[in-house]
This record gives C-alpha cells, sequence and structure tokens, in this order.
DNA sequence: CTGTATCCATGATGATACTG
DNA sequence: CAGTATCATCATGGATACAG
C-alpha cells in the first residue's frame, strides 16, 4: 500500500502522531547525542545546554515511553543510570535524515 | 556531500529549523487542506475545525513568511484573498511522506 | 550523580466581539 | 468575507533548591 493512496484524514492523523513523538526543542537534539556516546544523564545534559535537568527528565521519560530510548538503573552506591537509544530508534534515521536536508535548504530558500 | 558527513551541530540545527517550521497542531493540516483545494480562508478554517480565526491567521502567516504558502489579494469590493501552497512547498512531499510511514508503523509498535 | 519539588514567567491558544 | 482587538485560560518551560 501506497502512501498517496492513504486518505487525507489518516495522512494527517499519522503526521500528528508522528510530530508528537519527535517535535519539541529537544528531543532530536537528545536522541542525537545519545546515539552519538553521551550515554550518561550529565552527558546528555552538557550536550544539549541549555536544557534544565527538569525537561531532561521528563523528554527522556517521553522517549522512554516512545521505545526510542532504553534507560538502564545499575544497583550501585551512588547509582548508575545509562541511556541508549533502541534498535527501534533506528527506524527514525531516513526520517531524520530527510529532515537535516530540508532544513538545509530552507536556510538558503528563505535567504533568496 | 552526504547527510552522515556533517557535524551534530548542524544536524541539531537543520533538524531544529525544519521543526519550527513544521510543527505544532495546525500548519501540516492546514497545508494539507489548501493543496486539496480549500483556497480561502473560510474553506480553510471549515476544513480544519476547530480552528480558530486568530490562530489560522497567525499559521498562515507563518507559513507565508516560510514561503510555502502565497497569498493573494484581490482588490474587489469586498476583498478577495486566495491562500495557494508554492512549488517549494512540494518540496516537502518525502519528508511528510516519512512522516505517514513512521507514523503508521509506529502506532502499532506502541501496542506491542 | 541522578534526579524531585516548588514557584513563577512566558507564550500559545481559546472565546468573543467587532471592523472595513 | 477576511480578518483585528481584547481578555481569559492553560500548558510549557525556566530558575532554584534540595534529596537519595
Amino acid at each position: 500500500m501506497h502512501v498517496d493512496d492513504l486518505p487525507i484524514e489518516q495522512k494527517i492523523k499519522y503526521v500528528q502522531d508522528t510530530l508528537f513523538v519527535i517535535s519539541g526543542k529537544w528531543k532530536l537534539p537528545i536522541l542525537i547525542a545519545i546515539s552519538q556516546g553521551s550515554n550518561r544523564f550529565r552527558d546528555i545534559q552538557r550536550q544539549v545546554l541549555p536544557i534544565t535537568t527538569r525537561v531532561l527528565t521528563k523528554e527522556l521519560r517521553d522517549l522512554e515511553q516512545n521505545k526510542l530510548v532504553i534507560r538502564t538503573v545499575y544497583d550501585t552506591s551512588p547509582v548508575l543510570v545509562t541511556y541508549d537509544v533502541s534498535a527501534y530508534c533506528k527506524s527514525l534515521k531516513p526520517l531524520v535524515d530527510e529532515m537535516i536536508l530540508w532544513g538545509k535548504n530552507h536556510r538558503k530558500k528563505l535567504i533568496e
């Protein structure tokens, strides 16, 4: 089944679902930071400045709920927590690549 | 130049640019409505209910600024205004199609 | 280190009325 | 018809302090 064959209401619904998962100021920057090797809370926060702890916590919880991030708690003292992108998260790559390309071109377009 | 070769900060910046242009509750539904033939303010509003005039005005201005929508004012009485998607707007199709596909699959994924 | 709790500022959105 | 103006509401996000 091809995308173009979907009824318009379905298209809008699916697009809005996707936007809901990835939109906002922080979610993709966080995913990119984690996938580049920032696996600890502080590491991510430093990479994605100026995000606050409160907001970062919430964003990580959202991403975990959507199965894009895996949170692992080690029972050490002090407690160690790691964040990793899931295998499922890789399914976002074509979409993110499209966004990068479009955003890159759009900058030029606006200057015209 | 390939997307993967971009430095991480650039990737994040371009993705955020893209998100800024298309995200939010209304922008893509409005673009879809216009491209399907709703070219007048009232037509769009009826198609994208329950959007208010105030919000629709703002969203259309944003889309116009980003060159995705063309607003034409005819000097008649009463005044006639039409909205059309630009040729540039078509460049969004690969991105929107990816979003539709991903959102469609994501619904299934969350049920697992 | 990894968060939680609290308070507060800001912006986005809605309701309604009104204008040319 | 195509908006603008005004007021009210609400969610989001930031600042800061603190806890385990």
